[in-house]
DNA sequence: GGAAATACTACGAAAAAGGTAGTATTAAAG
DNA sequence: CTTTAATACTACCTTTTTCGTAGTATTTCC
């Protein structure tokens, strides 16, 4: 229903370990993957999507690796779930744009199927790395979720 | 990430389906299943599930059928994922009281994962079936979803 | 040129989701 | 008491997704 994939939780992993590095400084695959005992391939091609979709940016080369191309707080959870997985639908029946495709099924769950998609939506372009990146989070504010 | 899996689907249109039912009034696996196209052995299933969890009343024989328990506003959303899927955890790392089990593993989102946690066992279970069953949403009052 | 890094692609194993089949059990109705 | 229509249970299978491995190419610093 909903789950963390370890996709996420490693690309998650590896941005928050971005978000601290100092500025001008690089960490590689390698590193990480040995750092938080995480495969090293798998690890890799995930760093390779999330550059491809331009959340960091790879040198490659010795002494290269990866650093963040816009600060933390500039990251939106939606753009990383967009590059690790794909899309962010919740429900086959529904579209891109967010709206049911099957209005002739007879699905009678529909609008509520469509308010959890904008309320999705709403979370995940609301939330950004910075607030992943804070080991101490800052009760006074909690995280405006979905609403 | 975040995903309606079939069964819930199933269930939540048998719910639904339940929640519209006059009173003393049953409804079969057999009805259900080919008034929404749905495959028959897999619903009765899954509708067995909400009855060995107590949300849904199974009655044998003839004229038999399912019906609810409580009234709809009684159902949280929550007993009906557990019902049907197990448990509400997002991610392996969590136990069941909703804590992070491995306290020594590196996982530098532990916190988010938690509050995340938080925010979604508070959102299901302050969510209850007869907002599903309203075929128009009252727009007055929205889900109040995740905080 | 060698070494260290990313980039790309194909493959495969394991787990989860989705579905089918058969049999047992229960109970209403004639 | 038999038939019939319903739920209950269990085993199995197929497909999809997730997770991981392997190999090769490419770039770039020294």
């Amino acid at each position: 229903m909903f789950r963390f994939t370890k996709d996420m939780e490693y690309a998650l992993i590896s941005l928050v370990e971005l978000s601290r590095l100092p500025p001008n400084q690089l960490v590689s695959a390698r590193e990480l993957s040995e750092r938080y005992e995480l495969p090293f391939k798998l690890l890799a091609r995930i760093l390779q999507k999330l550059g491809a979709a331009g959340v960091i940016k790879a040198f490659k080369g010795p002494q290269g690796g990866y650093c963040l191309v816009e600060p933390p707080h500039r990251v939106k959870l939606g753009r990383i779930i967009e590059a690790v997985r794909g899309d962010e639908r919740i429900a086959d029946c529904l579209t891109e744009e967010g709206s049911c495709a099957q209005d002739a099924c007879g699905c009678t769950i529909k609008p509520v199927i469509e308010l959890f998609q904008d309320k999705w939506i709403n979370f995940v372009e609301n939330t950004t790395l910075d607030e992943f990146a804070r080991s101490e989070l800052n009760p006074e504010r909690p995280m405006e979720m979905l609403g």
